[in-house]
DNA sequence: GCCAAAGGAAACAAATCTGTTTCCTTATTC
DNA sequence: GAATAAGGAAACAGATTTGTTTCCTTTGGC
């Protein structure tokens, strides 16, 4: 089965490095040697560093979003329970080896221009993400869907940064430990 | 009164900087020249860039937990309401013309190395800021003063981040409107 | 097998980065 | 006022940055 094409291999291998060095101190040498591909293969693909940065937002995006929302939907059937599941997914995001917090979190303390499009990217992620629970609210019937949403979606926040810079990852148990009461007052 | 040491105001220079613009992304010369100072006098005071982003860090740590406590003395004069001014003193700070989030998260998507001075820095950071708010607890007497502060801590965090990621200010009193009720039944 | 497209390796350019050094001017202190 | 310390301006070094170009090899389609 043929291997990965080129450019989505580079946005890969150049969201690892984001991810774990941040985004001004990985430079383009090193986003080639760990592809393995050459200098010239990058340009043909990209036409700035920006433009690959860009690129590997927006590809997380997709990929992060969707990978949550089927582990969610895997580990609870009702959208009550899906609710409360997002947090399980979280630890379980957490505990992995190589967890440096949220990429769109990570970026804007490097480019916090108000205009940007890397800025754009993440507001956007964010507010899908939020969408995302919203929607759930919604089908789990509470009253203030928009309220819930923001308050289920702030508690994610504060789990990512927390287990990030504190380095704990109950983080997530402390968020879901919130979130019980307040989903069961909310919905009833 | 003499101006402030020319130590403090490079390092003073360097924090909004690297506030505003990161770390990797802000070199010597743009401190220097907003400090109106030469680089040998920079390079008399500190070592190195590093050293200089760990005095900023240092600096910030102790000036802002000061004035956070300090304001959040004046806004409330019991326990239990300071812990909810927590979140309004959160406000007035997300409101501010430049607010660019936490220095302490901002820093650590750029620097995640786990044995990194930086990171000791941002964790202690976090830590004290945690026992401030535990301390608040156990005055407001709460029977589980450590499981209230962890979840009051992660509000905050969701707050800031919220705040300057998705650019809304009034993720602050999304925040206060979970901690009301938690205080509530955490203290009864 | 032939030809065109793609890619690798590496040199190159130009800018920028951190950090050092030199030379000169300005304060301060006795 | 003279000696001394501190700082500014700027040149400099050496490494590193992004991005371009050249030359050669490989590979895939027909």
């Amino acid at each position: 089965m043929g291997r990965l094409p080129r450019r989505e291999h580079l946005i890969n291998t150049a969201i690892d490095l984001f991810c774990e060095h941040g985004y001004h101190a990985t430079g383009i040498d090193r986003i080639i040697d760990k592809a393995g591909v050459s200098k010239k293969t990058l340009y043909t693909h990209f036409r700035s560093k920006e433009e690959l940065i860009i690129a590997a937002l927006r590809q997380h995006d997709g990929l992060f979003r969707n990978n949550f929302m089927r582990k969610v939907d895997q580990l609870a059937k009702t959208p009550q329970k899906k609710l409360l599941a997002i947090f399980d997914v979280a630890e379980s995001w957490f505990s992995q080896k190589k967890f440096f917090g949220c990429m769109f979190i990570n970026v804007i303390g490097e480019y916090s221009e108000k205009d940007s499009p890397i800025r754009d990217i993440c507001m956007q992620f964010k507010r899908l993400m939020r969408n995302y629970i919203r929607d759930l609210c919604v089908q789990a019937g509470a009253e203030e869907p928009d309220i819930l949403a923001d308050r289920l979606a702030l508690l994610f926040e504060g789990a990512v940064v927390t287990a990030q810079v504190s380095q704990v990852q109950e983080a997530a148990k402390t968020a879901k430990g919130i979130a019980r009461p307040l989903i069961a007052r909310m919905l009833k």
